[in-house]
DNA sequence: CCACGGATGTGGACACCGGCAACATGGACA
DNA sequence: TGTCCATGTTGCCGGTGTCCACATCCGTGG
């Protein structure tokens, strides 16, 4: 029913330096996500197309059959990588900043962490939305993942002071809405034609006003 | 090369009291829209299926062709279709407000058109989705269409003397992406299993925080 | 050391879809 | 009345997701 492969699902250990071609592939699924994960990235979600990442991992369409239950299922991983990627890139600016917890470096993180939840999203469009595009159960740990992140951020604010304790509530989901819909608004809605000048400034504008209104 | 039916949308006047099935369908293009719509509402933009659109219409595929470019060209129409339904509903619910242009209001509109794009979106989340789904060059004659709308309520705050005129630039943006993230995020981001109730609740504090920033 | 069985990959088939092309029809207009 | 063009139809093609039966490989128990 499920094919969660036990656990070894260490992707991007492909191209063993043997290069031996041992059909009985060796770690199919963590190719197959590869390809899709391409897909996904110069298509869209519409762009995850079996037959044709099986073909491009050289292997018979029908193989990834053995590893993923049917295309939402392979879909749903692209969407956990796009998301995890989308984290990572979020603590590595996070990572970039000095971390004491005055004041104004604590409002300075939120501001880097929405700046760089957009660029990804404008960087990298067909797997932001693939990541998105998927409804899945959600695993939830709270303070893992792309929300967990910005919950930080905001945790770190109240105990910095910069933000009252009984604003908090609530505050992570004004966020969140905020530059996800702007980052959803520059891919497909009204400011897709934006130049990148003036995007970036409707951002900064965006992230201001998100702060402001905490 | 363009399929626009010299204007001749009219949408809507199905089912001539006759009854004659006089096959030369008579307005098939506007039959096919509502079809496509009906999918669109209950499935997504992936639901709306040209054959399937043709078969539930009554007649065969292909007679889809000569009405539409492609199956891109029935999605812009859909997308059309359920923009207008959205700036329609906003108006609606802006029509019930008392109009006088004194404070208090004026930001009221602001909050009831942005309670309203939410609601839209949780009750009619296919056509919401679909609306936005499908890149169109926009129209964009300005005060139309649903930004339109929101920027007329602006624009009237600043008249009104609640907003000052030097914030005025880019609140439009905040607000819209704002609304639309959380539209989004409910529809199939973390806050998808939010009770109706923490929805609600969450709403009213995005509305309030984004009043409060801008 | 070898046979066997389960995991993995293959080839074929089916239904469905989007999109051409060639044909049929029927209403409008000369 | 006869012709023409818009509209609708049938047939076909390539592509896709998914199921089924078969082939192959590898590890494990005898």
């Amino acid at each position: 029913m499920d094919t969660t492969a036990g656990e070894v699902d260490t992707v991007n250990m492909l191209e063993d330096p043997g290069g031996a071609r041992r059909y009985h592939h060796g770690n199919l699924r963590a190719a197959l996500i590869d390809t899709a994960v391409d897909q996904a990235r110069s298509g869209g979600a519409d762009a995850v197309v079996l037959r044709d990442a099986a073909r491009r991992t050289g292997v018979s369409h029908n193989a990834a059959y053995r590893h993923f239950a049917d295309r939402d299922d392979l879909l749903a991983e692209v969407s956990r990588q796009g998301m995890a990627e989308l984290e990572r890139r979020m603590r590595d600016r996070l990572a970039d900043l000095p971390d004491d917890d005055t004041g104004e470096p604590a409002s300075a993180r939120l501001r880097a962490v929405g700046r760089e939840y957009v660029h990804f999203a404008l960087a990298e469009p067909g797997l932001f939305s693939t990541a998105f595009a998927c409804a899945r159960p959600e695993d939830g740990a709270p303070g893992q993942g792309a929300y967990g992140v910005l919950s930080t951020v905001l945790d770190d604010m109240v105990t910095a002071g910069v933000l009252p304790a009984e604003r908090r509530p609530g505050a992570d989901v004004t966020c969140w809405a905020g530059v996800h819909g702007f980052a959803v608004l520059c891919l497909q809605g009204p400011l897709r034609d934006l130049p990148e000048d003036d995007r970036e400034a409707q951002l900064e504008g965006l992230l201001e006003r998100l702060a402001r209104g905490l």
